[in-house]
DNA sequence: TGACATTGTGTGTTATAACACATATAATCC
DNA sequence: GGATTATATGTGTTATAACACACAATGTCA
């Protein structure tokens, strides 16, 4: 029995077209599923957004990546990286040298407490995400990705 | 040809599981979307959010609606609708008065100018998601809503 | 009817997002 | 090799998000 979502948000009115329907459907996915997802990360003092930075960081290792690297790789863009990397920094998370070749680049590297940090969230980030889409089968998921990729396509 | 979002990313490593990547694809997907599609309100001076809550507002017509079911109507759950709906009042574009019946309740009823922004926006609205989305068929639109129905109903 | 819980809204505060602009270094091009 | 452009990062400012808490009106029930 699929959830509507026009009755998931008491709409009287039928949507204007299927475009809209699913725009508005993968902001409400969005929203709902980054929202029980952030209760994870908020026991530990971090955002969703952080906890991205962290990872792809991690997955960078001891080269680290430049500022504009790092905001390349986030999933959702973030126009104030500097900042979002200060508090890191702040926090013990990473930490920031600039490039002795070009002094433009400051290089970040995740720090041993910011690894531990990520290790230890590996562990409920996978029980949220099994808890969440757990019960679609891998052709459903299979197939939500590609649509997903599809509707990314324009332009 | 499909764009992978781990290409899009950079990522040197695959994703961990399925479920990673439907939801890291259902975040990256609605920040694109709506990224694009606020660009659109902009112009107007309003956000996204902003954009949500008018067409609510316009769809309850006269009755108007109390703050909590406007809250439970957003497509993106917002915290603090009451300073949403001061800055919506500020802007002229809706207005609140309390409830004789039940003096807890303020009802918030959309203006005449909040209706004829609104009415401005429909055919840009239409326009970008048809930009966005168009090239997709209609099979592909609906398996896509049905998917992510699939992927809120858990709990 | 008075204590208590419930409902609906508002406020205070901190953190973050968003945007425009500024600075420093490097590369390029006559 | 000096002006110009491109690159990489940082800063200032305003708006919004997020969260905890407070207040007011209503309902409930001994």
């Amino acid at each position: 029995m699929p959830i509507t979502l026009r009755r998931e948000l008491k709409q009287t009115r039928p949507f204007k077209s299927l475009e809209e329907e699913a725009l508005l459907s993968v902001e409400r996915t969005a929203a709902v599923l980054l929202h029980r997802l952030s209760d994870t990360f908020k026991v530990h003092g971090i955002t969703v957004t952080q906890y991205n930075a962290l990872r792809i960081l991690r997955g960078a290792g001891t080269a680290g990546l430049s500022r504009n690297d790092i905001r390349d790789r986030l999933v959702a863009p973030v126009p104030d990286v500097t900042r979002l990397l200060d508090r890191l920094e702040e926090a013990g998370l990473v930490e920031r040298e600039r490039a002795q070749s070009d002094r433009r680049i400051v290089t970040t590297r995740i720090t041993s407490q910011g690894l531990e940090l990520v290790h230890i969230l590996d562990a409920p980030v996978a029980e949220s995400n099994r808890q969440q889409l757990g019960h679609m089968n891998r052709a459903q998921l299979k197939a939500l990705i590609d649509l997903l990729a599809l509707a990314r396509s324009a332009l």
